[in-house]
DNA sequence: CTTGACCCTGTAGCATACTACAGGCATTAG
DNA sequence: CTAATGCCTGTAGTATGCTACAGGGTCAAG
């Protein structure tokens, strides 16, 4: 009969492979659930939460490492509000020096690109230029 | 007497490890160049300023992969000011979209953590909440 | 009962950019 | 001369997050 979720429809309902799910369980992100006479993996519901928390988690920008801290977080019931919300704060504070940094990068290359005009040969490529000369650097 | 500059030498200057630089010449970014009669690398200095080049592309962004069509596309003499342009303003479309990216995250974050309130418990954090909830995601 | 889809373990590979050994000569400072 | 650096090769490890085998057992449909 085998009612129970395997580990393909439990994939197929978060969205994800098979590989994964084994492999969150291997990194310690999901408990080993329960298995059938032949060995098969039989998800609780659960665990399906727990993978959506993972995978929401993921889009905001936290590392699985990050994760596995916040799931723990969450399962403890010492833990406070503000407890999480630090985390996110430093999550968002990292969101936003890279961010910064990759803006850094836009605006020197946008920089260079403009000075560029499309006829010179590459001898004479102000961006080829900029990377070859012996001038400091804008100290990024 | 070994006043050729070694890897040591190159390194120091550059600012980056020897480890790093053999790997560029693994990678094939930079020549292999000619040994002393022990076997020492012996660097002309215009490995000097293509290690420069490359430190600099880095810096704005560029893959090595991409650094290396960089460098083969400026030794070519039929390359135009345009072929690289046109690179740069394909790296500056990708930093724009990540940027993009880590707005949306950080939009969503924010978000999160303003509505937690320091003096919840766990149980009742925005944040956790909204990661656990079977509500839909807003499609990132 | 057979066949195909599904699951198992364990290992290896991908991409990125290094970094760190191990084991062994070469060079140089004192 | 000796000891401490410095350099050599080649391989393997780090971090991230999967993805892809290989080789084999299990399950459900016809």
């Amino acid at each position: 009969m085998m009612e129970s979720l395997t580990i393909g429809k439990v994939a197929g309902r978060i969205g994800v492979g098979i590989e994964t799910i084994r492999y969150y369980e291997h990194r310690g992100l999901i408990e080993p659930p329960p298995r059938s006479d032949s060995g098969y993996r039989q998800y609780p519901e659960a665990t399906v939460q727990r993978l959506r928390f993972i995978r929401r988690a993921k889009k905001l920008g936290f590392s699985l490492k990050e994760i596995k801290e916040l799931l723990s977080l969450q399962s403890n019931p010492q833990t406070t509000c503000a407890d999480i919300q630090q985390r996110a704060e430093l999550k968002l504070a990292d969101i936003h020096q890279r961010i910064a940094d990759l803006e850094k990068m836009a605006n020197a290359l946008d920089t260079l690109v403009t000075a560029c005009s499309a006829d010179a040969t590459s001898g004479e490529c102000p961006i080829l230029q900029a990377l070859t000369e012996d001038q400091p650097d804008t100290k990024a």
